[in-house]
DNA sequence: ACATTACAACTAATTTATTGGTAGATAAGC
DNA sequence: GCTTATCTACCAATAAATTAGTTGTAATGT
């Protein structure tokens, strides 16, 4: 009935998780001067987020003499796939084909862009045809 | 000190925006009748998210009768354009090229989809040198 | 004309999200 | 050993988001 829990990082954890894959991991006064320069938050807020992200699953924690030590769980590969596969699903049909498209006809994507992207992929498929001299598709 | 707007659509605007996308416009029973098969919501749950939506400037209405049929304001375009520059501005250090990698990366585009995009991108900048022979940027 | 229907406006309940404060425990410094 | 700084745990306040009920009004049907 009422407002459900968002899939992604809201706002504020995402604040946290940048900086954190920046870090590698941080305690919540690390965390805090951190953020500080540019989001004045106070400590408390800082430890209420982590906290709540660490119920999520998206923080992991150790405990380093009274201070707990955290670092993510989520990897930025992962939170860009997981972002992108919902933005393809909600906003292009489930195609991220149709959102590369949009990219193109936004002026995001120069020619030298795709030339790179087209060099990497078949890189990528070298490499993956020298492990797996077959080329069967799984 | 509270939770703050989201700048982007919520859930259940993003339910309401996909379908009025689709019809053009509708009124509140229109719509609540088309988001049935997969959403069971009340009238008046519709009633007050469109009115929320109209009260954001996402949506305008004009009054037919008793009712008030509404109207997207944000196009699909736009409302794409703007979702992918928020993930690449969070999550691709604001860089559209680093967010195409990814797809590359993460095997969502096939060498087929990388020469349609070089295809499209050749195709726009000839009409769009044709329509402005110098051929100088803005 | 009068009951029913359809609609918008107002209201309500509940949960998440965001920001902090207060209190209690614990380690460090003297 | 005692004080002080630091840290977590618990609590509070406020606004947004989601769902829906109630009420009043205007149109419709008979």
């Amino acid at each position: 009935m009422a407002r459900p829990q968002t899939e992604n990082l809201t706002e504020a954890e995402q604040r946290i998780m940048t900086e954190l894959w920046r870090l590698g991991e941080a305690s919540v006064r690390a965390l805090t001067d951190a953020l500080a320069p540019r989001y004045n938050l106070a400590y408390t807020t800082v430890l209420t987020t982590v906290r709540i992200m660490a119920d999520k699953g998206y923080l992991d924690f150790r405990k380093e003499g009274r201070a707990h030590i955290y670092r993510p769980v989520l990897s930025p590969q992962r939170a860009r796939t997981d972002a992108l596969g919902q933005i393809a699903r909600t906003l292009f049909g489930g195609s991220s084909k149709s959102l590369a498209q949009h990219l193109v006809e936004d002026n995001q994507l120069s020619l030298d862009d795709i030339d790179e992207l087209r060099a990497l992929l078949i890189e990528r498929e070298t490499a993956a045809s020298r492990s797996d001299p077959t080329g069967d598709p799984t």
